[in-house]
DNA sequence: TTGTATGCGTTATCAA
DNA sequence: TTGATAACGCATACAA
């Protein structure tokens, strides 16, 4: 890191203007600038022009923090999201989404990152239920979510995200991963193929288990069974993705399809096909879309998760929540988003492809 | 979207605890209880064991608001980040990098997407500001950040992120964009190519000028000249860089070599590329790294940038200035981070290397 | 149409 | 070591 030269500065740090500072100026009480901050409409127009005047000069902004103490209800405007890590992008997306939402309703999102750690999650609710916010939405982390129950009880609206919390009653919003599976598998069964291997992730985790249970389901009501050692399960890390494809491709009665759990998965996969120069032979589909998907070759065939819709959902339900009296709160529910499968090549190789010529060009 | 059956609830709807309340219970003053949660130490032991269990009782937490408005200096213990779309890999990376240096000083951030657009960006500071955030990491749109002028001026710290704020005097951080481009220049060079045609995005974007500045001084320093039928700007979407990429490679002295102004262009001039049949045969390299880079054929050679870095130095510069007096304030500086050439085979095609047989499999 | 008094939850001052 | 009280910036009820 290299520093360029630059000039110096004096900054008065002078304490903001307050409504007091509007009111002195002018030459009213305070409590007519407070109706005009407001938006009330019983003020003398000379003395709004004159108010609006001053606050201009004075550069005056309404302190939000003082106004909710004060305001009945309490509220912040503000809620609080965790994600698993902010620089993924499916996390990314769905916290565009959700912030974009709540900036149409003037509300501000507090964002933080667990990177899958409940004690982190559990940190970064502290933080936010310090810094009150009005709700909070959530990609739950490990298998216990039961210590956010004071907060449900005492009304605090709370919407899970991606997976469902746990030992808790709330709302949440999940993806139909077993539809996409299933869809996935069909697919596959469409193009010849009737040894398909899935590669899933932990089976602790919510997404794993739906989708392996699509998988499993629509395997069984086209073929009848499922053989177990076409299934590979705890795949967590892509060098694992990688190990357990080579394994399953190199098998005695070996896949002609591989179905990947997760992005992480499909890259493991894909370097494993690479280099037994299967690419062209093995049809493979992932579950979530990436950014280059569509230059690989042969282009990925994925099953796409509507991330904005599954933040937008998250954040409707809970402003709904945060809408509606204690008294007339509708059930918890669980709110389901469809998935899509995009054809773009890799899940639409036949089964039993000949090896076109088995090209590679990695450097 | 579907909904699945569920529960009803009655959530209570009590009135968070407060100190007073706190107080109440164990029969001391509201003082001493603020004495215990600010964690002085001349509290009795026992007092303050008491007191603490009646903490967790109430399930007590400190309301900030309150604390801000009368704490002096009246921070907020928050901060304000303006990037562009938090749904770019980038910015979310910057966001969560941003993020984490704040926690760790126990700040918040609150975090809007401007779309590039100035007047979005004007509305989110001005969010910011009302909600009293002690200071701002911009990723600046347009090319005017002069009405921030009243806020550094009243001392409030400012830091631009990947571009430069223009028209107002404030700290900057970004990436070393000519180094990265005339590095990936002489990759080239050295690997035989003598013509080397460049994509750039918007002219009147910073990064685009530094990125072009780079090259052309990169070339002009090894070859003499700079062809100007080589370079192309004013590049903004997939589909003009194809295009332009396209023209650039039917012309009659074409390029052996493409460098790519960014992640979009990328995109198109691959596209380009594999329409024509020549990504064998063609070198190219792109600015920023990408997902699934390294699993195209032949695989992406990029120019990365460091982002996490980035993030975290504009964070730490905003925070030393934070925590400096007002009369011992440090010059305004532009920080660069480092960027860095990753090799993977698209940029180490050597120049007029004969088309191997042209494989495409894109279906 | 405008102003006064009080309170929100907390910290700061000063006294006990 | 503890407490009474004022103050922060604002909203609310009520009065003028």
């Amino acid at each position: 890191m290299t520093n360029e030269e630059s000039e110096p500065k004096r900054p008065a740090a002078t304490r903001a203007a307050t409504m007091k500072d509007v009111a002195a100026r002018v030459g009213v009480s305070i409590k007519t600038v407070s109706r005009v901050v407001n938006g009330h409409d019983d003020v003398h127009p000379d003395t709004r022009a004159r108010i609006e005047a001053a606050m201009k000069e004075l550069n005056f902004r309404p302190n939000v923090m003082a106004s909710m103490i004060r305001r009945r209800g309490g509220r912040t405007a503000s809620i609080g999201l965790v994600v698993e890590d902010l620089a993924n992008p499916f996390m990314a997306q769905l916290a565009r989404a959700v912030a974009d939402s709540a900036l149409c309703r003037q509300h501000l999102v507090l964002i933080g990152s667990s990177d899958g750690d409940p004690e982190r999650e559990r940190e970064l609710v502290a933080v936010f239920l310090t810094r009150r916010v009005d709700g909070l939405i959530i990609v739950p982390s490990g298998d216990d979510q039961s210590y956010l129950k004071a907060e449900t009880d005492r009304g605090l609206p709370i919407v899970f995200v991606d997976r469902l919390g746990q030992r808790i009653e709330a709302d949440a919003v999940v993806s139909d991963n077993a539809s996409g599976t299933a869809q996935a598998v069909r697919h596959l069964l469409a193009h010849g193929h009737r040894r398909i291997g899935y590669l899933g992730d932990l089976r602790g985790f919510y997404t794993a288990q739906a989708r392996l249970q699509g998988y499993e389901e629509a395997l069984r009501a086209a073929t009848g069974g499922v053989d177990p050692r076409l299934v590979r399960m705890d795949v967590h890390t892509v060098a694992q993705a990688e190990q357990e494809a080579r394994a399953l491709l190199g098998s005695d009665d070996p896949p002609t399809a591989l179905l990947c759990g997760n992005n992480l998965i499909t890259v493991g996969a894909l370097h494993a096909l690479q280099a037994l120069d299967l690419r062209q032979k093995v049809a493979l589909i992932g579950f979530d879309d990436q950014d280059l998907a569509h230059l690989l070759t042969p282009a990925l065939t994925v099953v796409a998760q509507d991330v904005p819709a599954i933040g937008r959902t998250a954040a409707e339900r809970l402003f709904l929540r945060l809408n509606a009296q204690p008294d007339e709160q509708a059930p918890y529910e669980r709110l389901t988003i469809p998935v899509t499968l995009i054809p773009r090549g890799s899940g639409e190789i036949p089964a039993g492809a000949p090896a076109e010529h088995g090209d590679r060009a990695d450097r």
